[in-house]
DNA sequence: TCCTAACGTTAGGGAGACAAACGTTAAATC
DNA sequence: GATTTAACGTTTGTCTCCCTAACGTTAGGA
């Protein structure tokens, strides 16, 4: 019996120019491989992007509210409840209803929480080095520069 | 009765510096803007990307077997079967047992599938067009350039 | 001949992004 | 002060993309 049902990677030589260019395309496929490298790096640490996502906006701007820290990450309320419930479960968060405002909750940053933060820093930090391997220091700094461009200018259509 | 359960958009000064100039994430977030732009483009032709990459694919290297579409485009051969199922309910592609190997199907593009490719090969370049507007022309080039350096060096690990 | 592998196909899983609706609670309007 | 409007957290469900597993069929190498 076969174990791996193997059909063959994307032949790069047989891929049209036409398709090899597309900057959507490039983009879209970039992504791809950007999310398997940082879910990679995280998952070792039972960690996922959502959840640094919603601890560095904690470290950062302070205990939030479960709507502050969707608008500030840009994840979906309804996904940002299964994040803080993992998040406080593991003990890295901890979730209060506001007394100044029972609709909502306060979520806290712990020590614990902190502490896996610094954790969680280095293997992005590493995640980002594997994906920008094959470019230049200057190189890395004009990716991002033309990429806050575009994602400031289609943010607000 | 809210007709819309608006709960606002990101809030772009309250996103940590962290993770606003972090490249998984901006790289992500492009794709997202790409992936809305390409696909509201190509929908009104009743198309969609994995179309129009098989479509290009058939012009470009002429009529092949499914499998070798599967390796040109990326695009997983357990997802081709639909993506030709549409394309030749449209009349855009024929689909013929290939004589030499009847484990095979050959994929021919029509005269009317090469008709309809053009038109959405405006489409698609509109697209960039509105992708990559907040960009002069040789950024555009340079951001094409790194994204294929990246793309070519994860592709083969 | 037997075994291996490629082909097209079906079924399904997992993740990301999102919409809709609901009970609760605050704030605005009258 | 009473009524309407809206925000909050939550549950449920949808859609797309990417991928795995398995199956019957057919070709090719051992």
């Amino acid at each position: 019996m076969p174990e791996h049902d193997r059909h063959g990677p994307i032949d790069p030589a047989a891929v049209p120019a036409r398709l090899r260019s597309l900057p959507s395309r490039l983009i879209g496929r970039t992504a791809l491989h950007a999310d398997r490298i940082s879910h990679a790096h995280l998952a070792t640490a039972g960690a996922t992007r959502w959840q640094y996502a919603a601890l560095v906006t904690l470290r950062d701007g302070g205990p939030a509210s479960q709507a502050q820290l969707s608008d500030r990450t840009g994840i979906h309320r309804s996904d940002m409840v299964a994040v803080l419930a993992a998040l406080t479960e593991a003990g890295h968060v901890e979730r209060a209803p506001d007394p100044t405002d029972r609709r909502r909750n306060v979520v806290t940053l712990t020590t614990a929480g902190r502490t896996h933060l610094r954790d969680l820093d280095r293997r992005v930090d590493a995640a980002q080095t594997d994906l920008l391997a094959p470019l230049t220091p200057p190189e890395r700094a004009e990716l991002i520069r033309l990429l806050r461009r575009l994602d400031d200018h289609h943010r607000t259509h």
